[in-house]
DNA sequence: CTGCATGCAAACCGTTTGCATCCCC
DNA sequence: GGGGATGCAAACGGTTTGCATGCAG
């Protein structure tokens, strides 16, 4: 009702690009994208990603994942939820943590914003990046 | 307690920095900060507030806001308390409402990452933005 | 045939970095 | 005098955009 949800052609790099986002539970930024893609169409541009991820995600097909860190992310998973980037390699991942939807009506009432949404974002360190660096505590 | 707080020297540049980001109840981007300083320190390079923003922030004295949008933001308010963001203007502020500790807990039972914190963003449209838009409902 | 979508490359913008100089200790 | 801090400018990485061509409706 307020997302006209614009409706966009399917074209084959849109389905091929959605398909690869759909493939992987990570979030894959464009350019981690790009090279997925590539891999079924050479040659298919950075732009022409970076277009279509923006495009979809305007019309609620996938989501952008609007982080901490340098790049941004993408999920084809659209329900909220949230999410936990490793701050040492960057990484994120879904967290099983319920959605309090009681936070958009506290925070309703606590600001003069007419509220859209809220994400929450988890900071920590991934398994991976534990281990290489398992005894370095106090530094 | 586990920030080692380098305790950094307070050089003429450092000062400035810090009272200007005090100064203003918005969380200003680097380069909105460099206008602020640059009134009192004509000669201050960009770099030099990049440096020391991410100098402090490091030492825990100031708060570097990692949400969404293109720009990192700067808080000189460093406990832990949630944002909005514009949609529109990006403009980000403060929000009052409290905050979850439990939200660690559980995402600590979730995940195999080591938790380090939470931040909670919320997504609207401000004020001024509201104002500018009234009317458009159906496009 | 017409217009949207694409590929390509250049432009952009925020941030980082190298380096010579400067200043504080 | 030595080491960190600064100013400056160039480099960088991610993203956006302009334009000529291509393709689907």
């Amino acid at each position: 009702m307020n997302a006209p949800t614009p409706m966009i052609r399917l074209t084959t790099q849109r389905q091929i690009i959605l398909e690869e986002l759909a493939k992987v539970t990570t979030h894959p930024t464009a350019s981690e994208l790009y090279d997925m893609v590539r891999k079924r169409l050479p040659r298919i541009g950075l732009g022409t990603v970076y277009r279509n991820l923006d495009l979809m995600a305007e019309s609620g097909m996938i989501l952008k994942i609007e982080v901490g860190g340098t790049q941004k992310r993408f999920d084809a998973t659209t329900d909220n939820h949230y999410h936990i980037r490793c701050a040492i390699c960057g990484k994120v991942d879904d967290i099983d943590v319920p959605v309090i939807e009681e936070l958009v009506t506290q925070a309703a009432a606590a600001t003069s914003y007419h509220i859209l949404g809220h994400h929450v974002e988890f900071t920590g360190i991934c398994s991976t990046c534990q281990k290489e660096r398992h005894g370095k505590a106090a530094s």
